[in-house]
DNA sequence: GCTAAAATACTGACCGTTTAGTATGAAAGG
DNA sequence: CCTTTCATACTAAACGGTCAGTATTTTAGC
């Protein structure tokens, strides 16, 4: 039998993905047990049979959250498109993939608010957890230098972090905003920033510059 | 008597103060009035006897984060200045007012993380804050417009949003790397991202068909 | 294939602790 | 002496976590 057919990991899933829905909303420590098993029909008992304690079901909550990532990303960037195609569609691709799911993508945002410089150990497995993204969107940076397609004097793991960054910050505006604002459109606002620039002066200068 | 000189302010400025520094720390469920009055050397009783409750504490907090961040803006960013030069000085005058006090930008990552969809009254606080800041942004931007120095095809309120948005999310990814980069680095990426955008090839495409 | 044993999965009452908030009284100062 | 300001002691509710016991599924013996 398959592992994950288990009775143990089919509960260990459900309780994840309330979990995940809930700490995304109310953020970890203002969610509790009882709000969970609530959620998932479960008593308290049910899920401490299954995790250790709260933070142990944290922890297993970013590990899911982390996969569910990388997935998006391997799925949906095909391996043989350019650089700047990636580069492109990204945005695109994290509009699409968060309407569809929002939770995803928030409760990074939720839980580093919470748990920068308040406890390392859940810092670190954060980190951790964007490393794995800043190397895929760094190795597509990479290889738009060698393209041609993106400046050759950008510091590519800077530039993997800020555009982590921009994105997310994109992402908390469009939440407080939602009702003003479709993401769609702040995200076309962001790319005109991003690909076409501000400023239309600073830029030719700096392309004179360069040629 | 000045209305600020009473006992009766001191004492409120010196828990808001308090409640600042640990809201953006640890966010507000996680942060006890016990640790608010220990931080402030006061009594459970002299919290209460000037704020009503816990909420209207942080109501006190907001108002005066916004406060500080008009603040701010008003008196570094000279009246006479173009937009250009606003908008050039606008990040780096972040970065610095943010490593001489953080809390203040990163409380209002830290809250709407916290509050967004799970209480309207407080969402609404926090929305209607950055409503000043929009405007002002947005009034640089329409002169940069007229200026030439922006393109004119952009939305100026969506601009606005996104421009906020990208600085919060450098600024949290700051926090979460702060150990291995400098948030002086962090965003003259973004600088490079905004104002020289990321693809030169893109770009100059864009201004061809602009002049 | 049936049954007994054992491992797994789960329930719900309960416990100690912590929380926001209150009641009450003591200083302090004009 | 009376109002403002603060300290101390307390309450009720909510929290994370435990535990004795029950149900359900899997394994093992024949």
């Amino acid at each position: 039998m398959n592992k994950k057919d288990t009775q143990s990991e089919k509960t260990k899933a459900i309780i994840i993905k309330a979990a995940i829905s809930l700490f995304a909303k109310n953020g970890f420590h203002n969610t509790s047990i009882a709000q969970i098993t609530e959620m998932c029909q479960l008593s308290k008992g049910a899920l401490y049979w299954h995790f250790e304690d709260k933070e142990d079901l944290l922890m297993a909550v970013i590990d899911q959250v982390r996969q569910e990532w990388k997935d998006v990303l391997r799925k949906n960037l095909k391996r043989n498109w350019s650089a700047q195609k990636k580069m492109e569609n990204i945005l695109d691709l994290f509009v699409e993939t968060t309407l569809e799911n929002k939770e995803r993508y928030v409760i990074f945002i939720v839980l580093i608010a919470e748990f920068t410089e308040v406890d390392e150990r859940f810092e670190r497995a954060l980190r951790e957890s964007f490393m794995e993204f800043f190397e895929f969107i760094a190795q597509i940076i990479d290889d738009g230098k060698s393209e041609g397609s993106i400046h050759k004097d950008i510091n590519t793991n800077l530039m993997a972090i800020a555009f982590m960054g921009v994105w997310q910050g994109v992402l908390l505006q469009w939440l407080l905003n939602r009702n003003e604002v479709r993401l769609e459109s702040l995200v076309n606002c962001l790319r005109s920033m991003v690909f076409d620039g501000l400023a239309p002066s600073l830029k030719r200068e700096r392309i004179i510059a360069k040629n």
